[in-house]
DNA sequence: GCGAAAAAATTGACAGCGTTAATTTAACAG
DNA sequence: CTGTTAAATTAACGCTGTCAATTTTTTCGC
């Protein structure tokens, strides 16, 4: 047994305090905004303190990466608990989404930018990305127990999520600069997705 | 006018030899390893030199965007334009789509990264990106003008478009890394489309 | 309580990054 | 060849993450 001091309440104390602010400053001044060194700064303690509770910059990304994963469930599930029709959960899935990413653009930038490193180095990490994926899963499950779709329920979850966090990110990368308006595609998606899934009275 | 004994051409050259030497190291070393030391090294020469054809290092990679975008639009005709099927056309894009994000992954991300500055302040960027949607947008429109579909095809190419792109990004962010995998989503999605805007014989 | 041992935090240094200013080298006209 | 201008270079600055050495703080046996 490692005869650690530190406790791992101490240690979690750390680890916690360092991702609330990493989080406040991301709200500040963006994910750019947002190093090791601003972080301690903005801490009060010396740019190497991580050090004793983090492995590297990386693993910190990663548990910063964590809570804003939970914090995204927690958002979308705030939104969603309270609807009880399945299909307009679903429609409320795809604007809450679109809404936290747009509204919460660092935190979500961390959660899916296309440069991370590899996500089973950091475990504790990929579980909050799959305690969040339970939320469309779950909606999907939904709307297909209730009759109202018929589909295999983690593919039609997949697709509502992917379709929704693509309009998403091509809009935060200004893809949609031209034309049409990244949220007056949500809906046509939404549409679309039920017609494709609706179920048929005749076969 | 400017007395600038830089010619045009002397500048234009100097800049693509500069995006194919970066292009060269994404390909070698992935985007990390591509910074303004880097890329000058490579090319032989001091590392302050680039500033006397660029702004900054932003506008080096809107300029290696934009060539990223002429190549991805290359890279989609030429799979896409022997095709005659509309419908077949829209499969093979899914595909081909994901394949260049899967093969050429620094330049997509470099293309579709969301930190990206604000891109109208690279216009030439913005007009390379522009090009290369029009290839979603004519196969949609095939798909209408023959029959094949009913849809307005702004609309079903921005949702072809931003399906697919979830599904790659999704799937480079390592978010698919449980159960599915990404490329068994392209079928599924491109179906659900084609179900979705598929023409009805009675309305 | 005191001194020794261990833990935690700090400082200092290093290589890399983008950027700016000062300097040197190259090119060209008269 | 000379003087002027363009082009490229070197030097420096502040920033980044990381590691080693050092100092401060805490803990424990006596």
């Amino acid at each position: 047994m490692a005869r650690s001091k530190l406790k791992d309440c101490d240690i979690n104390k750390f680890r916690e305090n360092l991702c609330d602010v990493a989080l406040k400053l991301f709200a500040e001044r963006g994910r750019e905004g947002v190093s090791l060194r601003a972080v301690t700064k903005a801490m009060g303690c010396s740019h190497t303190t991580p050090y004793r509770y983090f492995e590297s910059v990386e693993a910190i990304f990663a548990a910063v990466r964590s809570r804003c994963f939970e914090r995204f469930e927690t958002f979308l599930r705030m939104r969603l608990d309270p609807i009880e029709d399945p299909l307009e959960a679903i429609r409320q899935l795809s604007l809450s989404y679109f809404d936290f990413a747009f509204r919460n653009r660092s935190e979500f930038e961390v959660m899916f930018a296309m440069d991370q490193p590899d996500p089973t180095l950091y475990p504790e990490s990929i579980e909050a990305g799959k305690k969040a994926w339970q939320v469309p899963l779950e909606l999907s499950r939904r709307a297909v127990e209730s009759g109202a779709l018929e589909a295999d329920p983690e593919e039609l979850a997949h697709l509502l999520w992917s379709g929704v966090h693509g309009i998403a990110v091509l809009h935060l990368a200004g893809k949609f600069s031209v034309g049409k308006d990244a949220s007056e595609l949500l809906i046509p998606h939404f549409e679309a997705l039920i017609r494709a899934y609706k179920k048929r009275r005749d076969p």
